[in-house]
Order: C-alpha cells, then structure tokens, then sequence
DNA sequence: CACAAATGTAAGCGATACTAACATTGCGGC
DNA sequence: GCCGCAATGTTAGTATCGCTTACATTTGTG
C-alpha cells in the first residue's frame, strides 16, 4: 500500500481491496473515488488509469464476491455426500455470505451492475455461482425434467433471498419477537428451500 | 402546476408528484431536487422550506406506496369470502405493485428510508401493510399460535419478495426458458406461499 | 540508450445536496 | 382596511462528487 515513489506499484488491486472495504464499512453508495484515491495517496485522476468508470471499480468488486460464492457452493457440495444435505449446506452459503458480508452482497444483488453492458469478469462468476446452485438441486431428484429443477431452483433461491433482503433491511425488527428466533426463522427457511414444488 | 406568481401554491404536493414519476421513471437515484425544482419552475432552494433533505421528500412518497398497498391488501380480503383465495389475492396484490410500480417498489424496499429515525408517516403505513398481510395468513388456520402465524407469514413474504427481486434485477433472464414462463413461474411461487410450514 | 507505453499529477468542468441571508406574499388581529 | 409577522420563495455560495484534458514521470523494450 505504501508507495514507493512516484508509481504506486499495484494501485489497480489496491483500490479494488479498498473499494471492498469501503463497500463492507457503508454500503455500494459509500464508496467515492475521491476517497479510495485520497486514503491511497494517489491524486484524484489516478484511478481513472485503471477503471473506465466507478461503475467498472464495482463490478471487479461484485465479481469477486461472485467468485467467493461459487467456491462456498462447491465446497458446500464436496464434503456432503448426502443431497440434501448437501442443498441444506449451499443455502447456508448464500445466507453465510449475505449476512457475514452484507455490503458485499447488497452491490452484488442490489446494484444496477448486472446489466446489458456487464463486463465478462462478472457475468461469468456470477453464471458460474448460479450454476452450483442449480446443480445443488438438481441432485436431489435426478429424474425431474429440466424445467421442473429451475423452477425449483428460482423458487428456493427466491425464499432464500427475500428473507436476507427482509432481514437486511430491517423489515422484520418488531416482527421476529419471543419465541421466534432468527436461528428458528432461518432453519424454517432452510426447510422451504427444500420442498419439492 | 402553473405558478400564479411568487408563490406556487402547493409546492409541497407537487413536489411529492413530481418526485413519484422520478423514481418510477428511473428509480429512486434519478431523483434530483434540483431537477425537480426546475421542472416546477421554483428555485433550487424551494423544495428546503417543505422538506428538510431529499431523504425526507423521498420518505413521503414511499410512504404513500405503502398507503397504496395496504389498500390493495384491504381489498383482496374484501372480496374473497374463502381464506385461501384471499390469501393468493393478497400475494398477488403485492406481486402487483411490484410488477407496475418497480421504481415505488424499490423506493419502498430498496433504500435505506426505513431506519430507525423513520418519521412516522412512513412507519405508520408500512405498519399496516404488514398487519393486513399477517391477517391474511392468520385468517388461514385460526387454530395456530401467534409465532406460527408470524413464521408463516415472514416466509411467504420471503418467497414473494425474493422472486421479485430476482426477477426485477434480471438475475433469471436466462434461466426462464421455454417452457418455463413468467406466468407459470408465478403460479409457482403462489403454490409455494399458501405452503404451511 | 532512446523512445514509446504505462502510469501518475494538476487543474478544471458540470452536477449535486444543502445553507445563509434576503425578498415577497398573504393572513389574522386590531 | 391595514399592519405586522410567519410562511414561502430567491440569490448566492459552500462542499463534494464523477469525470476529462493536458502535461509530467517512470519503466520496459527494441
């Protein structure tokens, strides 16, 4: 991080690990490339050198979070023999990374980064994590059609996700009262995720 | 909207207006009191004596958007004298909005409004629409205990609000192949609230 | 070793949220 | 009716931000 003189020696890799953290400590709307270029030691212009825009900063940002998520999938998969276990496990990644990195998951989820023009160094992880996904479900009833796993899949991941967004955004403060604990919701969550059709 | 002469009228109401088509049109970052000032043929300064910062302004018309849902909730238990039916109608209130209102929607559940110094003209709504949708799941199975209800109702409400913002952030553009629609998916996710346990 | 590409800087543009000081208007009490 | 004051609007300014242009320095390569 220290420079050495006048180049900085790795300023693309550190400001990607700055903009995480920047992203973790405030949510995707904190991050200023004023700041990261301030907190590097950099001029203000410096960045540009190396993200077309704050935008593509981002992206490399959400791709590795992406990438992250793929690996928890697969690891998730690889020690459980048993496939629905094993499902139970790789839902408890994507609720693991939601809640333990929120602001991470937040830009990956709920940014605008996904569109049309998304560079191939996020589409791609991210294809990639739904893909373990797909496969966690379809494992479990190797006969269903094709049609039958995805929509078994769009409707898990879609229980899974609405709770980590109700959860984050604080949707459910008065709601989750004694006796109903968030460990209980999340197990009860885990069960739906489960159900066949 | 036309001005009658150095003062507006009722700028408060039209800046409420005006801020609405905004987020519809490009979600709630397009929104700019400056923007909004002009079209309204005020100064830039204007909107401070009715509003005390964007978020505010903002509040109000999320504020309005759950007014808008607890109605569309009132209405479905009105009309549907079976539980079930009612229940179905009331999720599909909520899928409503979020399909022809997508920028209110995001306003409502997206940002970052909802903390606790929340006024409460916006807590109040938001309040109810809750309790309209905890009835409708209650009214169900009168026999359970208030935490199944509430374990019901946040899952469900998980489900619904996972898909649409799945399916708003076009994270299953290419996975709803054929055969798989929208509608079919919809039907799914439907199938997948009434669900209990 | 010279020169070109990579990487940095300085300065500035335009947009934004918000504030302070001042101007105008319209309404309620006399 | 009119007068003062609160409500409401304006002008001008601060600070931050993304981004661009023109120029400076360094580094690696033919």
């Amino acid at each position: 991080m220290a420079r050495k003189g006048y180049h900085h020696g790795d300023l693309r890799a550190a400001l990607i690990q700055a903009a995480a953290e920047a992203v973790e400590q405030g949510g995707p709307d904190a991050v200023s490339l004023r700041d990261l270029a301030k907190t590097l030691g950099v001029s203000t212009a410096a960045p540009y050198r190396h993200f077309a825009d704050r935008r593509a900063l981002l992206a490399e940002v959400a791709a590795q979070g992406f990438e992250q998520l793929a690996e928890d999938y697969g690891r998730a998969a690889a020690r459980n023999p048993d496939p629905k276990v094993a499902l139970r496990d790789t839902a408890r990644a994507y609720l693991g990374l939601a809640f333990r990195r929120p602001g991470l998951f937040r830009l990956m989820f709920d940014s605008d980064l996904m569109g049309p023009d998304a560079p191939a160094s996020l589409t791609g992880p991210a294809a990639r994590s739904w893909e373990a996904l797909h496969a966690a479900v379809a494992a479990i009833d190797p006969q269903a059609d094709d049609a039958t796993i995805k929509r078994r899949t769009i409707t898990g991941w879609s229980t899974l996700h609405g709770f980590i967004a109700l959860v984050s955004g604080g949707r459910l403060k008065g709601f989750m009262t004694e006796p109903l604990t968030e460990a209980e919701l999340v197990e009860a969550i885990l069960d739906k995720t489960l159900i066949a059709d």
